[in-house]
DNA sequence: GGTCACAGGATATGATCAAATTTTGACGTG
DNA sequence: CACGTCAAAATTTGATCATATCCTGTGACC
């Protein structure tokens, strides 16, 4: 028998158990949600094999699925690119993230705990730390946390999938939005959400929720907007 | 230019510009929706490889995006099936698409011309016929159509791609309603819509196509939750 | 300016390895 | 003696890789 494993190219992996197709995944929708892509970079392939240490099959599958995400998009010659967001498209996003985001939150307040509530409310210390000190990663990760922590009380497993979808379309976006304005000037009704959970007032929350995805949405929307005006 | 084209292995098609991985995806995504498949049914690679003909690589693609899609289910073990709708399933499901589906409507009522109206009809006119033979493939068929051909007129590719993707969620669903109910009894808004838009009434037609919507939903969570009951 | 060859990259195949399910058989118990 | 339980072999299916083939865009050359 072959006593001699494979090698093994992730370093320092504790949960080895998930196929490689699945880290891949994971790996690269962490790098579009927290901005280590730029709207129209291209991907390609190889390079990916390559820097994520890959076979090409496992990061094929990845693609193929984040190209269904709409996290990539696919250029009929058959290159891969990270999506250049247009107003249309950030104004039907909006459309749609409103709807599900405030019904999420509402439904969230009803099951919330105080343990959570707690825990919401350290997630937002560590974004204010973030937004105060111009670390824009730490920015998006927290704020991502923030929402997603609510969402996961709402048991809604379809909503909050959808909901992550629409995060991948705007995700390189919203880096961009950082570089524009800084983060100091992203307001956010992180506070209003924690008032009305406290209170459990579920319209209260959804309303804020509402408010919070609008307000991020026409930041993006603005950058957008200047950003054709320039051209 | 070489004018010889590669070797068609498809036989008599005039777009072979497709690539594999598209072609399986686009058959199984039929599949899905027209009801060949079964809820609960396991997929397996390699059965799909034999029965399209397909290699290993495109098939694993195209079920790496149908289940991006919530059109299959991954279970743990790595084995891939046709997903089970719930009760609360349905329940969202409902939720989003009303909100996305009324809107779309509303939109695509303001671009509609007279000649999508006319082909409008001729869908659901052969969406009647379908249904008073029993034909439970063409109602499934053509009922997506219609809508289908509503949404293209909204200008909204993004909202359509989400109410796309949850269409995959509760085709298969849908036909077990066909197999409980049969064609006769499954009523729809159809001609509610087409009277709000040859009156050019874009909440008309909205308001008609949230109805249709939770009509037909109902009709899936009153056959879940008679299936529930049996057991 | 048009054509052709070349290079980079994507697609597709089959082989190989690993994991999970199913089959099978042995054993103990009622 | 029949049956149920458990375990290990066998089979089925999934995951990954290396390689071959094909497409697309680019640049050299006429």
């Amino acid at each position: 028998m072959n006593l001699i494993k494979k090698s093994a190219i992730a370093p320092a992996d504790p949960g080895q158990k998930a196929p490689a197709h699945e880290i891949v995944y994971q790996r690269l929708k962490a790098q579009i949600l927290f901005g280590d892509m730029a709207p129209g970079q291209a991907v390609t392939i190889q390079g990916l094999t390559e820097s994520l240490g890959a076979g090409m099959t496992p990061v094929r599958e990845a693609i193929r699925r984040l190209i269904s995400d709409g996290a990539l998009t696919f250029q009929g010659n058959r290159r891969v690119k990270v999506p250049e967001m247009t107003v249309a498209d950030v104004e039907q996003v909006t459309f749609v993230r409103t709807s599900i985001e405030a019904e999420l939150a509402r439904r969230a307040t009803k099951n919330m705990d105080a343990d959570t509530i707690q825990s919401l409310e350290n997630i937002d210390s560590r974004l204010d730390a973030a937004i105060s000190v111009g670390d824009v990663e730490g920015y998006l990760k927290h704020n991502y946390d923030f929402h997603a922590a609510i969402y996961a009380q709402a048991n809604a497993p379809i909503m909050v999938d959808l909901a992550e979808r629409l995060w991948l379309r705007f995700g390189p976006s919203l880096r961009v939005v950082c570089g524009r304005f800084g983060t100091q000037n992203l307001p956010d009704l992180h506070k209003e959400m924690m008032d009305g959970l406290h209170r459990k007032d579920a319209e209260a929350v959804a309303m804020a929720m509402a408010q919070d995805v609008e307000q991020g949405m026409n930041l993006v929307a603005a950058v957008l907007a200047e950003q054709d005006a320039a051209r």
